[in-house]
DNA sequence: GCTTATTTTGAACATTCGTTCAATATAACG
DNA sequence: CGTTATATTGAACGAATGTTCAAAATAAGC
């Protein structure tokens, strides 16, 4: 079972580097050290495997989101807080997804590249479906019902923003430093969440 | 020379929409109505072809931009202003954007997806610093003009987060339908400038 | 230990890929 | 008109593509 797994990381490397059109079968195979047809035997067609690729990680991450949410909210209950902030409940939902695709020895590097290709391309549609959308609802649901005011449609934008920026800083970093001429190393995560936390804000207000 | 327009629009749409990668000089050739050899007399090797139509529009688009930031700077000055608002200088780097390829009939319905790919893919890097840097530049450096206590960094972190939200109203707005369950037809435009101009005022603030 | 699954191998299939080339048609120009 | 460019055609090249299959090796179950 060690195989499928060597494949499984050559393939989420190579996905994420070249796309899937741009990778091939053989590509993986070579990287996996395996032969073509035991790629086609452990993760069936190429589109499957892209699939395999995708959802095998989006349960972890699902849970540590919600862990991380539910911490908070037990932490708030010790407060003697009956709410989240904004700034919480935003932080559950990006800090899981960078800590293991942009920290230090982060266990999955190639990951964040991974998801800002099926965010922006429609063909992966089911697959963000059943992998993000789930979560997703929960976390609009949460920030909604802090904010009454707001329409859904605004927030949903709103998330999606959220959710973009998060994934520039894996996919397109690289932009950053292009419109950056030095490179102070600041923390770009805390940014984000200072972006987007004003930016939530501001529609909350009208 | 209506030939050559053909087939750059066939390969921006096709591009556009199966990436580098997934679109084939044929595929493009018959929707151009062309040969196959025709395609590479006009657009020499793929990855050429592929420049020519990202950077087709990067000049009339760069001009659009800057046009309509003196546009906004004469307005601000006869109305004895002497400085921009925040919100009319992200107005002018996304409005003509989305102007061109978002609106009702707009004129380049696929460059928006195109420019999404362009971001998030590091083989792009030097198309994307010779179409879109020097104007990019001129934008974050009338930003830090007015908000100058923020660091460069952080300025150009959240610039790049302004502009993954422009892109993914173009390339990804169908996550936003899938997050929000009813679609009222709100102006997404307006939220993100809302959103992103919140964004920015907080950095400032620290 | 024998038998049934499962994993792995090696090779082959038909297609499609980007690119090239010489030949032909059309346009531009003096 | 004659001549030099440019545009277009049709065909071909070798290489790479996803997928399939039967055979061989290994593991699992009884």
């Amino acid at each position: 079972m060690e195989t499928k797994a060597r494949i499984l990381d050559a393939a989420e490397d190579l996905f994420s580097k070249r796309g899937f059109d741009g990778t091939s079968i053989r590509d993986i195979a070579k990287q996996a050290g395996a032969q073509v047809a035991l790629v086609h035997h452990h993760g069936g067609p190429k589109e499957e495997l892209f699939h395999m690729v995708v959802a095998r990680r989006a349960k972890p991450l699902a849970e540590l989101r919600l862990k991380a949410l539910e911490e908070k909210k037990s932490a708030a209950d010790r407060d003697g807080r009956n709410k989240l902030t904004l700034r919480e409940i935003l932080a559950s939902f990006v800090q899981p997804f960078l800590e293991m695709t942009l920290s230090d020895g982060a266990p999955w590097p190639a990951y964040g590249r991974l998801i800002a290709l099926v965010s922006a391309d429609e063909r992966w549609r089911e697959i963000a479906a059943e992998c993000f959308d789930p979560t997703a609802a929960v976390f609009v649901d949460e920030i909604a019902d802090l904010l009454p005011g707001a329409s859904r449609t605004a927030l949903s934008a709103a998330f999606v923003f959220t959710v973009s920026g998060m994934l520039a800083l894996t996919a397109s970093s690289w932009r950053i430093g292009a419109v950056a001429r030095e490179q102070e190393q600041a923390d770009l995560a805390e940014t984000l969440l200072d972006f987007s936390e004003a930016g939530f804000l501001r529609l909350y207000e009208g």
